[in-house]
DNA sequence: TGCGACAAAATCGTGCGCGATATATTGTGG
DNA sequence: CCACAATATATCGCGCACGATTTTGTCGCA
């Protein structure tokens, strides 16, 4: 009982693909000053301001070790500020600046342009989608 | 037009599906003093021994400011021993060691334990695996 | 022969990702 | 009220990834 090939492996597809996704994301992300990891935090402010680190971490699925890093780099660039909470001073609560809210329209044809490099059209986008999410919980589980 | 929420980016369920396969095998390679990408490298080896550093990169989509020092390692390791090419000195060729071939059947366990965490059979692996292939195609082209 | 284009690795700097640990704050039982 | 566990963030070290550059070697060709 041998290995398969390396082109046989679903890890190495899922390695691929992610690596891919990244190296299209860079182009659009680059001249906003922004790395792909930046941006899933955004998209993560945009949706609701001022969560605290280990909420962003929560749902990303990263720890402080690399989000405070991260998130000082972003508040070097004046995307977001960084304020310890008044009522939990363990906390560091993160907010947008006016800066990190005006990168939401600036960045608003990335999306479009992601979506185009896949070549998919909606419905087996989010069929795919929704089979690789189910993966990574079936993983995560295990 | 405002941005989708993070959910609902398929570059975000292939980013955790990525993480999460890393950390699935983790487990499996850390006691054998492997990372997931020196265990793709020694995929690789056992299909055809003494490969180019060049060879090996572009099967995996790596340049050599990635490939050199994990190499390096892996020769410190005891796993492969790297050579100047005789015929052309630009080339490093990279063979495996005993202790490199012997891997192989120490992880030899190793794709049917992932096999299970994905929580998928083979039919449904397949398919997964070549949409996720094709969606790394389609953005490598684009 | 020798020069300039090209090619293969290596090197350097930056930014994740993560295990292990440290620090500071909060909550709790005695 | 006070030791002590639990929680939140930060720090440290290491190993990828990758853009940019450097070093070394090969080849074509005048």
């Amino acid at each position: 009982m041998t290995h398969p090939a390396l082109n046989d492996h679903i890890c190495f597809a899922l390695y691929g693909a992610h690596q891919a996704m990244s190296a299209a994301y860079k182009p659009l992300l680059e001249p906003l000053g922004l790395t792909y990891p930046q941006y899933l935090v955004l998209l993560l402010l945009w949706e609701q301001d001022d969560q605290t680190v280990g909420g962003i971490g929560g749902k990303l699925g990263l720890q402080s070790n690399t989000l405070t890093p991260l998130l000082k780099r972003m508040e070097q660039a004046g995307f977001v500020k960084r304020t310890r909470s008044a009522a939990d001073e363990r906390q560091v609560r993160i907010g947008l600046t006016e800066a990190g809210r005006g990168l939401q329209a600036a960045s608003a044809h990335v999306p479009g342009c992601i979506m185009k490099a896949t070549g998919l059209e909606m419905p087996a986008l989010h069929a795919l989608h929704q089979q690789i999410s189910a993966l990574r919980d079936r993983l995560q589980d295990s």
